[in-house]
DNA sequence: ACCACGTATCTTGACGTCAAGATAAATGGC
DNA sequence: GCCATTTATCTTGACGTCAAGATACGTGGT
């Protein structure tokens, strides 16, 4: 009887007319993923990092070397607007890690490049972000680690 | 091959000394929760809601007649700071959907209650909102479902 | 009865996000 | 070559959120 089953059994004394099976699923996975999040935020914030600036460096980082993307090729790996693509570089320039460099080809673009210190940052943070993860999966056999990805990656598939 | 699958092939090649199991794993809870809030949003959002307000709204409905909480009870149940719910109340209490009402037994506390325009709201919302989460998990058979479900309540049994 | 402490709510200031639109440069049909 | 259209990025204004602190009231020990 976890807090999801609490809200089900008030919805069913109430509204008995509801079915609550889907609603049990998604209620779950959204207090799941708001804890997991917290988790997450804070090893990133002990490297002075938002996961917001992480996603960006770490996205340039795995592009491998030079560690440059446009801020439109950013953008179509990245789950956000345009304008919150904007503000998040900014952020990351402030702080002197990334810088905007012309690109030669196109006036209209620019590329985002990881400076040295991005460099150090996301290569110092993804080894803790990894083992972090690790930890938070740590209750599940690889049984049940993989059963649970093949229902994401199916469930996932609906929208991508 | 989906798109959390590129993003470990890339680490592969960059970094192949991590382990991206767990990685995967939370890559897709959070792009898929990205998909769900949206499609939950859009319902709510043509009921003139916000999941946010909805949030409030459902669980004032589900405590039962005479559909009263005070702000704290609805803290203790919805995962936000108490600076949200106050913003959260304001906004439903301009929209004549709650009231602030005295509570006659403690002055610091005010109760949270359900107008008519409240209660005719949420009950019109709700039945929409689980059609559409039933809709959102159509794609799964109820074994599936049982699954999936029994695999996030252990999951989330770490966090609560 | 008093007062120190606890409790309940609200305020403030800073972020991150989005939708919509603005700006500037490239492109393609003529 | 010109101009309408498309593409790439940035700007603006509004919202929702949080942490930290302020305010106001209740409570219990003396």
């Amino acid at each position: 009887m976890d807090r999801v089953d609490k809200i089900l059994a008030q919805w069913k004394r109430e509204r008995p007319d509801l079915d609550t099976e889907a609603m049990g699923i998604m209620g779950r996975l959204k207090r799941l993923t708001t804890h997991l999040a917290r988790e997450v935020d804070q090893v990133l914030q002990q490297q002075g990092l938002s996961s917001s600036s992480f996603d960006v460096l770490a996205t340039l980082r795995r592009s491998g070397a030079p560690y440059r993307l446009s801020p439109g090729d950013l953008l179509s790996m990245t789950m956000v607007s345009s304008g919150t693509m904007t503000n998040r570089i900014d952020q990351l320039e402030k702080a002197g890690l990334v810088e905007r460099v012309l690109n030669p080809d196109d006036r209209r673009s620019v590329l985002i490049a990881l400076t040295e210190a991005g460099l150090a940052a996301v290569e110092t943070a993804v080894g803790l972000h990894v083992a972090n993860q690790q930890r938070l999966t740590q209750g599940f056999s690889a049984e049940e680690k993989e059963q649970l990805d093949g229902l994401l990656r199916k469930f996932l598939a609906t929208f991508e």
